[in-house]
This record gives structure tokens, C-alpha cells and sequence, in this order.
DNA sequence: ATGAATGCAAATAGTTTGCACCTAA
DNA sequence: TTAGGTGCAAACTATTTGCATTCAT
């Protein structure tokens, strides 16, 4: 995941280069952002940073994911579920991600293969790839082995 | 595309089964629903109802579709805009969707490799796979060969 | 008859926006 | 000083729900 000092300092060039202003709020949401460490909704989001800047809106958590997600240091992602959620953005690496229906548990993964495919269907159909999602929902195997299966 | 008697013969068992009733909304709703062939929002499908049946309402629309998914003949889709869209569902295949940008154009494929290398990540996490989506989003290489390319 | 379905309107949930006040530069 | 930022509340959008009425069986 990315360090915090890499995406402060690529925050900050940004919004130096747009002409706007470095603040407080943007620098406590960023921490717990990246403290987060992914796959954050807006609301968890929200209730963390509330605890070190306790007068801290929702809208400004909105106005400043969004700043992020234009600085190229957050992903914004939609599961089904009705509520975006956000990851830090990698320098390099892409990953795709396998969620647990039984228990929620978000895991990554990269598959070159996959990758690679993807782009020979696009071609195929007259397309240039330039971004993609990719999911696959699946069921613990055995629940003893899943850290986060609720304790019965 | 799943034709229409079949979805209908699905649909009427489903709610013979269910102790449900046959209506006219209903029968209007899944009409229009196939006719439209793929990817239709609530509010497309809810003003092409409305043609036929002047007074059905959203509610219904709603209701209607989520009944469609119960049933089995139809798919709920959401790509990252906001609005829920559904598809009839066939018996035996499945796809997944190539997104054009630019012009809005959805593609559907198919890869079995991909599909194949699915099982094997979910396995290799402990999971078993259930579901899966998987969107590739591209740019036409070719605007003239685009079908719907706006005309400048 | 009678329970399910509809249509409307009101309620939700997530997110965005308008605006007066605040604050970094 | 002065644009840009924040916080609050109101506005919005997509969807759901309560309820009186209508309709299929």
C-alpha cells in the first residue's frame, strides 16, 4: 500500500499546481484514509476522522475523496451495495478483488493472464482498453478458516 | 435473447408457485422488458411502459423487476453510473460486458479462459466461487466504424 | 369475498450543492 | 486581503415503503 508520505506529497504538488489551499480537514482525512488501508466507505470514513477533528463534515469527506480520486491517490470503487468505497491508489500495481458473501472479507488479486485476455476482447471488438472491474464473489470453503466468519 | 414465451412460461410458474397473481402490469412490464434486449434502466423501461399503460407507476416498475430477478428471468446490472439496469437472463449462458466510453455502446463476451482462471484464484483464497462481474471499459480505435459515434 | 397488486405520495439512503462564515496564503 | 475551504442544511437522485383502493382468483 502506498506510504503516507508519497501520497501527502503527491496531494500536495496537486493541489499546489491547481491553486488551492492546504488544510487541516484534507490532511486528518488523508491520514486515516491511508491508515484506512482500502476499501473504506465514505461513512466508516467519516466516523474515523471524527474522532481526531470531532466538527468535521460529511461533505467535506465527500468534497475531499473526490479531490483524492483527481490527484490520483484514490480509486473510487462500487460494489453492489449501494455505497462507493475508496482505496489508495498504487504508483504500479492494479488489482482486481474476490469478496466473501458469507463474510464480507474483500481480498485482491492480479492475474496476468486476465489481463492479458482483456485486452484481445477488447481489441476484438474494435475497442483500445483503458480501465476495467472485475469481481468474483465466492463462499468460505471451510468457515473454521475464515478469520472473519462471525463467532457462532 | 431469451424469447419471450419462455420468459413468460417462467414467470407465470414462478408466480403460480408463489400464490401471486397474473396482472396486466405485469404481463405490459415484461414486454416491453424483452423487447428492449438488454441493459435497460428503470426509468428507460418505466417510459417505454408507459406508452402502452398510461398510468403504471414507478413503484410498480420497481416492484416488477425485482420480481423478474426472483423469478429468474432477469439480471440485475450496475455499472458504476448510478442507476440499476437489468437484463433478461438466458438459461445457459452467461457474459459479461465491454463498455465503449465514448459512445456508450455495451458490448457482451464470453471467455472461458477467463471464466476458468475465476475458479482457480477463488480456490486458491479458500473460496468457492459463486458470481462473478467483470467489466472491460474501452475507447473505439475507429470512430467512423462506430455504430454510435455522435455525428459531429 | 379476500388477499395480493397497484398507484400515489411520503420516506430513505447516499451524495451533492448553496451559502454564510472561516482560514490559508 | 481574498480566493478557496468548511460546515450546515436544504436539494437531489435512485429506490423503497405505507396505505387506501382496485383487481384477480
Amino acid at each position: 500500500m502506498e506510504p503516507l508520505p508519497s501520497a501527502r506529497a503527491r496531494l500536495d504538488r496537486f493541489i499546489a499546481d491547481q491553486g488551492m489551499k492546504h488544510t487541516r480537514q484534507r490532511d486528518t482525512i488523508l491520514e486515516e484514509f491511508v491508515r484506512a488501508g482500502g476499501h473504506v466507505s465514505v461513512e466508516d470514513l467519516l466516523r474515523r476522522v471524527q474522532v481526531l477533528a470531532p466538527g468535521l463534515g460529511a461533505a467535506t469527506v465527500y468534497r475531499t475523496l473526490k479531490l483524492f480520486v483527481d490527484a490520483g491517490i484514490a480509486h473510487e470503487r462500487n460494489f453492489g451495495d449501494g455505497q462507493a468505497r475508496y482505496e489508495p491508489a498504487l504508483d504500479d500495481e492494479h488489482h482486481d478483488h474476490l469478496i466473501c458473501s458469507d463474510c464480507g472479507t474483500i481480498f485482491e488479486f492480479e492475474d496476468p493472464q486476465i489481463e492479458s485476455r482483456q485486452s484481445e476482447i477488447a481489441a476484438q471488438h474494435g475497442l483500445v482498453l483503458h480501465a476495467h472491474r472485475h469481481e468474483i464473489h465466492g463462499r468460505c470453503l471451510q468457515r473454521e478458516a475464515c478469520p472473519r466468519w462471525p463467532k457462532a
